[in-house]
RNA sequence: GGCCCGUUGGUCAAGCGGUUAAGACGCCUCCCUUUCACGGAGGAAUCACGAGUUCGAUUCUCGUACGGGUCACCA
């Protein structure tokens, strides 16, 4: 038997914002997908027209781009499998469902939306919370199943709608191998059941997706853990469509974790806990509220995508930082862990951090100019990438390289006075007033030069240079952070530095002036 | 509550019957540095519990506890 390509998909729901759990699926799909020279699909699961949120589809295109996580086919892409909205497909899925209702694996159920209601209501005890629509149930029902021929006859008739719900076997035992959990069981007495069809003639995730699956050929299928529950229906779907003898293989994932607390991370985790969960900023149309997300933040998609796959899958190494190339090279689904993973913020960052110590400075440079321009703060491409290098060591996030940066294309607009004033004294500003004016000879401005400059000046002032050289560093930089001084003061030029000595020292003295 | 899944330091985790139980993040100490980082050295901290199986269990089995998911005409 020739091994079919490997096929796999991720199939969002367009309702909202990216998230990162749901990056993580996608990263584990194309890792597989590339590992073993395969496609991946992004198919929209856009069947719940009242969820539906204008602008959800293209921002999750816009995030899958940021990420370099593109699909090999999708709605915009095209393929020889679409259409690749489920919305599009509409009639596809009705024909199947008729054809496992003709064949007796499911039936017309009439019931109301206030009648299930009624009916959870009613058999709701403390014992059973919560009543399953099930063999139990059924026939207590009004459905195909429980209404005598004519009754049936004449609701269809009339144009009464209706859903079609699989019909559960009694008394199966539902097994499958999932590739990261193993041989896992349903006994679907347990399981009810569910819709198929909607009322609206649209399908419910559960058709859907095996649907989809086997028109487009997906050999592998992977999703979150809380999907596991409903597996047993899909399982049964495949066999009851027939096409059990190429239903792909599952895995299920765990799931991302709050970092505190209990239960899976949720977009209101971030907002509690000052993090983002959504890839990119994610405005609400409707309450024009914005989610933060990764990209604004100042991650780099290397660090993030590469953050991502260590939470439930590592290569047995002891190496963390990985390129996408490299994870491709080293993935196995069966090394993904099974138990859920707590969201560690902190070490997000340092994913980060690395990247952007290990990013070259040509890698950076375009997403500097952008954080710079955006920040108001002009900085000539040639100065920004000559300074770069200095300072990515102390940026955990590009915005850093603002805070770590901006020294060098504008005057510090605040002094960190605790730093310096306690120690300020008239001789200081003594000694800053006559280098100024040493500065103002020098005709040769290397980071060599005014250092010598300024320990020949310290000497005969007879003060240390160590102790001159922070209040130096706070007027050129604002603040204690920073490269070596001499080597700013080479670079924000002769005149630049004198004008910033001259001021601060002025405002030093008079800071610190009895009142 | 039923069903299903899981459980190695605070967090991410290696381990797949015999180890001094890796490594990373974070935290602490020190070195380097008259700034901040980077870098280097070191430290505290872990196999949920109880029975088995076995010469020997972190590793296998079963219970218990705890955690998670799910029980919509949402995905």
């Amino acid at each position: 038997m020739i091994t079919p390509k490997v096929r796999v998909r991720f199939a969002p729901s367009p309702t909202g914002g990216l998230h990162l759990g749901g990056v993580r699926t996608v990263l584990y799909n194309y890792l597989f997908a590339k590992k073993h020279g395969g496609e991946f699909i992004l198919r929209i699961e856009d069947t719940d027209q009242s969820r539906f949120v204008p602008g959800a589809e293209q921002y999750i295109m816009d995030c899958l781009q940021w990420c370099g996580l593109m699909p090999d086919e999708s709605p915009v892409k095209g393929g020889a499998f679409g259409p690749y909205r489920q919305s599009e497909r509409k009639e596809i899925y009705r024909r199947y469902a008729q054809q496992l209702v003709d064949d007796g694996y499911a039936y017309y159920a009439f019931d109301t939306t206030e009648e299930l209601e009624w009916m959870r209501e009613k058999y709701k005890t403390p014992a059973n919370p919560a009543p399953q629509y099930d063999a139990s149930m059924r026939t207590k029902m009004r459905n195909s199943l429980s209404l005598p021929d004519e009754d049936l006859k004449a609701l269809l008739d009339a144009g009464t709608p209706y859903v079609i719900r699989i019909l559960m076997p009694v008394d199966e035992t539902v097994a499958f191998e999932d590739m990261v959990r193993g041989q896992v069981q349903f006994h679907t007495s347990t399981v009810d059941d569910k819709v198929l069809l909607k009322a609206d003639g649209m399908p419910t995730y559960h058709l859907a997706v095996v649907v989809d699956d086997h028109l487009m050929q997906i050999t592998h299928a992977f999703r979150g853990e809380e999907w596991l529950p409903s597996a047993p229906v899909h399982l049964l779907l495949w066999k009851y469509l027939g096409w059990a003898d190429h239903m792909p293989q599952w895995a299920h994932l765990p799931l991302i974790l709050k970092p505190d607390g209990h239960g899976k991370l949720s977009k209101r985790d971030g907002d509690r806990l000052g993090f983002p969960v959504f890839t990119m900023n994610w405005t609400d149309p409707k309450t024009e509220e914005t989610a933060k997300g990764f990209k604004e933040l100042g991650f780099l998609p290397e660090a993030f995508v590469n953050m991502l796959a260590m939470l439930g899958w590592n290569d047995g190494t002891e190496q963390e930082i990985m390129t996408i190339e490299e994870m491709t090279e080293a993935f196995a689904i069966e090394r993904v862990h099974k138990g859920g993973a707590r969201f560690d913020f902190e070490k997000a960052k340092w994913f980060n951090h690395e990247w952007i110590k290990r990013s070259t400075t040509k890698r950076l440079l375009p997403d500097l100019k952008q954080i710079f321009s955006e920040h108001d703060i002009e900085a000539p491409e040639a100065l920004l990438e000559s300074i770069i290098p200095s300072i990515k060591e102390r940026c955990t996030l590009l915005t850093d390289f603002i805070t770590q940066g901006s020294f060098y294309f504008k005057a510090p607009a605040a002094y960190d006075t605790a730093a310096v004033l306690p120690k300020w004294n008239s001789d200081k500003k003594r000694f800053f007033d006559t280098w100024n004016t040493e500065l103002e000879k020098m005709e040769t401005w290397t980071t060599e030069a005014i250092e010598q400059s300024f320990k020949d000046t310290a000497a005969d002032f007879s003060i240390k240079p160590g102790e001159l050289q922070l209040p130096l560093r706070i007027m050129l930089v604002g603040g204690k952070f920073g490269p070596p001084v001499f080597e700013i003061a080479a670079i924000i030029g002769q005149t630049d530095t004198r004008a910033r000595i001259n001021k601060a020292a002025t405002e030093f003295t008079d800071m610190q002036a009895p009142v």
